[in-house]
DNA sequence: CGTTTCTTCGTGAGTTAGTCACAGTTGGTC
DNA sequence: GACCAACTGTGACTAACTCACGAAGAAACG
């Protein structure tokens, strides 16, 4: 009877689940384009909906008091946010925000669908408690990158981790803090640093890896 | 036909649940008593239990590659552990470290039993999301209390929350700087300026707080 | 009781990171 | 070209961390 929607097929592990109550829902389901840069959620609003992120990447992060602000992680395209779904399980109000940095396509699953298909059906049950048990680990590692102040470290990996394949990086310097949770200064101190060496060249809202090996001897040990 | 058994009492979500998986499971469950200092779990461990914790507290921390540790919750009585919760649904090791703080009554869940009444029982089921759930937020906020490097104001905090009502902390220098993730020399230099403005009287193990609404002002705008 | 050993606590010197203030640069827009 | 906004560079200062060492107290042991 009923056949699963087409946007499934980016959920392998949701794509092969028959229940039909899931089959029901899924096909309920409403899908939305949201151009980049779009607030999904805010710090403080109520939860209405499951998110499945079919193109695009969000930015979920977190605005300190001091004005500071740190990205937690990022949800691409295939995944799901964990934090929506602590705050669906768990009830209470959003802790964090989430902003597209692309343009984004998603499907919505209203609170209500999803609460049912949580309960009746395994399989969707077991994909959203694996999604969200995994980020606890990265919160914790997090944890770590963050106490552990060796931001020139860090601002290697990052580079690295996040370089284009001909090593280019392109982002300013205070995105970069933004990513590390640190203040721009210190990111334009290290780059500087970084480019002495003559391991990195820099231009406005650029970073070319000009040394990837002596880049990646600093990461060194720390994985 | 079966009854709970006693210790249910202790978790009110659980006890009217009638399901019968859930009421045999409980009833096979295994009751242990450790005493204090006892690991409960370290890092790298498979999980082989769930655990509910009748009485005592026990402290879950991580050890970070530097040698620093950091006091990420403590399960107190009548309570369950987040990670362990993490681990058990989503798969893989142990993220940190757990050990009994004073002696601790707990009950064992087999793993392969979790599952089971987890996957049939909606009322426990809920138990678990919620309690699993709300820890993402104490760690975005455990997050935003290191980021925030006012040593001297959390120092404070945690003095004023841990104090005993008559106003005495009883812990080392070294334990004060694990609980907030910082170095030894940093609490000892915070505790001196504190005596000097006459708000404590340190001993050794020991400090006494003399001025409270001196350290509550210090406070004061961080909750 | 005296000696040894372990933990706690105090402190100074040097390094790294974060904050504040401000100035120079670049790119786009009207 | 003028203007505005975002990006970048820098100096001075403060806070926190690390390292190294020493002193004082508690516990263990003969």
């Amino acid at each position: 009877m009923g056949e699963l929607p087409a946007w499934v097929d980016a959920f392998p592990e949701l794509r092969d689940i028959e229940d039909p109550v899931w089959v029901d829902v899924a096909n309920y389901a409403t899908e939305a384009v949201l151009p980049p840069g779009s607030e999904v959620f805010h710090e403080g609003d109520v939860c209405r909906n499951y998110i499945f992120v079919l193109e695009g990447a969000t930015r979920v992060y977190k605005a300190f008091e001091s004005g500071r602000e740190m990205v937690l992680y990022r949800v691409q395209a295939g995944e799901t946010c964990s934090i929506t779904t602590s705050v669906l399980l768990a009830g209470g109000l959003y802790p964090a925000n989430a902003v597209t940095e692309t343009e984004c396509r998603a499907v919505l699953i209203p609170a209500n669908d999803f609460h049912k298909v949580f309960d009746t059906c395994k399989g969707f049950r077991d994909y959203v408690c694996t999604v969200f048990g995994g980020r606890i680990r990265d919160l914790i590692m997090l944890l770590e990158a963050v106490t552990m102040r060796n931001v020139n470290v860090r601002l290697a990996r990052w580079l690295l981790d996040n370089g284009s394949s001909a090593g280019l990086v392109e982002a300013s310097h205070r995105e970069l803090a933004f990513e590390l949770g640190t203040a721009r200064e210190v990111i334009s101190r290290h780059l500087r640093e970084f480019q002495k060496n003559g391991w990195v060249a820099l231009s406005r809202k650029n970073i070319e890896l000009l040394d990837i090996k002596a880049l990646l001897e600093l990461v060194g040990g720390y994985r």
